[in-house]
DNA sequence: TTTT
DNA sequence: TTTT
């Protein structure tokens, strides 16, 4: 069902790209996008939305995102869960980046794009049983492939 | 800055109108959005959705919805805090609904926007200190509209 | 870059599947999406967007779409150029779609896209030489796929 | 009904503002959006979308925008049509914009949105009777704000 | 927690 | 008619 969203943000913190147990290239990084008003107290707000990118396409984030980033992501909402060490269940929401384009200057990269290599539509399988990249702190993340079905 | 988002999915339980302190209606529920595949098991999987929506459109929405309506929604991904009972914090993710279509035949209703009423700027404001709806079990929600600059 | 649309709407007529010379499948269709607002005089006024569709996602348009149909559309916005019988460039806007989803109780059809098949990315390709659709009568329209670079 | 676009592209050429007979301020300008993928001869193809603002966000674009920025704008794709000096039905598409970000270093502007001065449902009404601002050259368009209802 |  |  239809399940679309674009945004426009900055990165609040260096990506860091992370691999699968198979070798499947995965980055997280969350990004800021400021609301047109102010708060009461005049200070600027802004909504942090998690992003998640796979393959191709984090690598790409990999390459021309840093701390400060300015980009545009299209993609689609999605929810998972995964069960914390003290056994609780945490929801998770997050952004699966399927199109990006690069705002700043510096990053001379233009724009990413999964559709170009073919992975969009399977980019938009189940993936709600892999553990939470953000929990993990090493580069390898414990998650089989086998849990990927694309 | 952009951030908009729009979703086509189906309620998993009534909604329920609430309304703050001043009288401002306020109206919460979950959507499932069906994932074009199938897991790995067979089994259809959604990502279930928060949403929110305010004033008019709240009572509109509390007019025509039930559990399994399926409706089209367009809005801003948002996110917010509250503490607990426990005194920790909880992130919240929910989409702030800003104008919404009503897709049963049944509830040949049209749809329903906030832009008519003039409203969907101030949609847009700061509500990040609003205690969070889903927490309270009566029609009251314990929030003063003090907090709520629109 | 970002080029990213959603509509809602409903067919004015039957739309007419189409093959090019090499057989690749193709549909087009206007869809009537109402505004929000009666115009002065109180008539209900609608825009009507011309859509296109490729390969598997035109053949399931074809067997689910008919005349008043109502349809969600996820795409981008294309223009092109074709010439007509007296020479005139003509300019053509539409809306290539990419992923849509049934929305009549009849068509217990559930959502078609490209991204199931991978053909999302290739979509997106350049394809403004071709003729068009709207101009040809017969059901083999006048395009080699060799102007078609997917 | 739903109709929703996001789009991310440079003007062709500086905007021009103009005003209604009433005073109230219109603008318009062609923005390019480039394709994810060249053309089989090497080029670089884009696609060329006219925008259309009204009152404060006309007056913000004009203000921040001239021929090469880059800028995102979100709004609903329109259909209207006006008779041409041969009596010939012209129909024409365009993007009403109802929220804008600059995306210029130089243009430190951020954003522009109708939304936060109460207008953007009001935006959203007909104005299919409108002469078409780019057949006028002068900067008082032949229009009369009788014919725009709002 | 939905639906087909 | 844009830009990288």
């Amino acid at each position: 069902m239809i399940n679309r969203i674009v945004l426009i943000g900055r990165l609040g913190a260096d990506p860091e790209l992370r691999y699968t147990q198979q070798g499947t290239a995965v980055i997280s990084f969350d990004v800021a996008v400021n609301r047109q008003f102010k708060s009461g107290d005049g200070s600027r707000e802004a909504d942090w939305i998690p992003i998640v990118a796979w393959r191709q396409l984090a690598e790409l984030c990999a390459q021309y995102l840093k701390k400060g980033s300015q980009i545009a992501i299209e993609g689609r909402l999605q929810t998972r869960s995964y069960e914390n060490k003290d056994g609780q269940k945490v929801k998770v929401f997050e952004v699966l980046a399927e199109n990006v384009q690069f705002l700043d200057r510096a990053s001379e990269a233009g724009q990413g794009g999964t559709g170009n290599k073919g992975y969009q539509g399977q980019e938009s399988t189940n993936r709600s049983n892999y553990n939470d990249p953000f929990a993990n702190s090493d580069k390898v993340i414990d998650i089989s492939d086998d849990d990927l079905p694309f």
